[in-house]
DNA sequence: TAATTTAGATGGTACTACAAACTACCTGCG
DNA sequence: CGCAGGTAGTTTGTAGTACCATCTAAATTA
């Protein structure tokens, strides 16, 4: 600890970069929180906003949530059991199996959803309408 | 389900808090791939990031964290262990302990806040400098 | 001083993720 | 056609992380 002060030198050398961090811990711990209200684990979470509109082949699920296969298979297979996905055979290539949604799935999804915009709430109340507007349109921007 | 149509894709009811979400995802991508790329799980970064500037004990900083006494015991052993962080028996208090940063973990800490600031350059240089500060100081406002 | 509370560590369990090996299937070259 | 080689998904084994319940030592209090 005899190195100079590493306190004050490069705590503010990008501060956008900073608050965008911090901005994804809070909102990450807010998430994570009405998961496990609900035992479901954040990737889970993902793999139901993914397969809300969609319906995907393993791989092709695991591409999007940059896992490995595996990885994903055993998810697909947890959240099977419990009736919030369903796996069926490909019909045009025998070694493919597509992935999605089931009713109770798509329900619980949108519980979380309308949990997380309560939760968050607060926070996005802090300003205007307009203010919201102008934040989310910059947010998206920068938001591959 | 009330009659409020939940089937016809309900995406549209909360878009800021959508946007935050997702880039929360985005940006949580981004740091848990560098992470990786140094051997760090993001609850050590945080740790990093806590300890930056502080010197805590054991409890305080699992309150921090949100998470167990114990987990943050195993995690600071770790750490310890690969010398990024270290404790030292509290002078004042027999039970306690005191965890901080060492000069290596400080040394990482910051080569990762620049790795990160680097990857999320190509997001944030979509917007104009004026419009970087504008976010920045929305975000602001909408994270506690 | 004895009883209670607090700080932290330990042991046991469950979940998540990865890499490597395995099976089934498709594709293309001879 | 038929087999070699690649692809899709699963299985197996391992490591890390987090929790809970329990334990020890030290402080507080009664």
């Amino acid at each position: 600890m005899s190195e100079t002060e590493a306190g004050t030198r490069s705590l503010q050398p990008d501060e956008l970069v900073d608050t965008l961090v911090q901005s994804a811990f809070a909102t990450m711990g807010v998430l994570n929180r009405i998961c496990a209200e609900h035992d479901l684990s954040l990737t889970l979470l993902r793999v139901l906003a993914i397969l809300w509109d969609r319906r995907l082949r393993v791989t092709a699920l695991a591409d999007y949530l940059g896992l490995d296969k595996s990885s994903t298979t055993g998810m697909v297979g947890r959240a099977e059991k419990r009736g919030l996905l369903r796996r069926a055979p490909s019909p045009h290539d025998g070694r493919a199996v597509d992935v999605f949604i089931t009713p109770a799935g798509a329900e619980l999804a949108e519980r979380i959803r309308s949990d997380v915009a309560r939760a968050l709430a607060p926070m996005t109340d802090e300003l205007t309408h307009a203010e919201q507007r102008r934040l989310q349109a910059l947010l998206q921007r920068v938001t591959p």
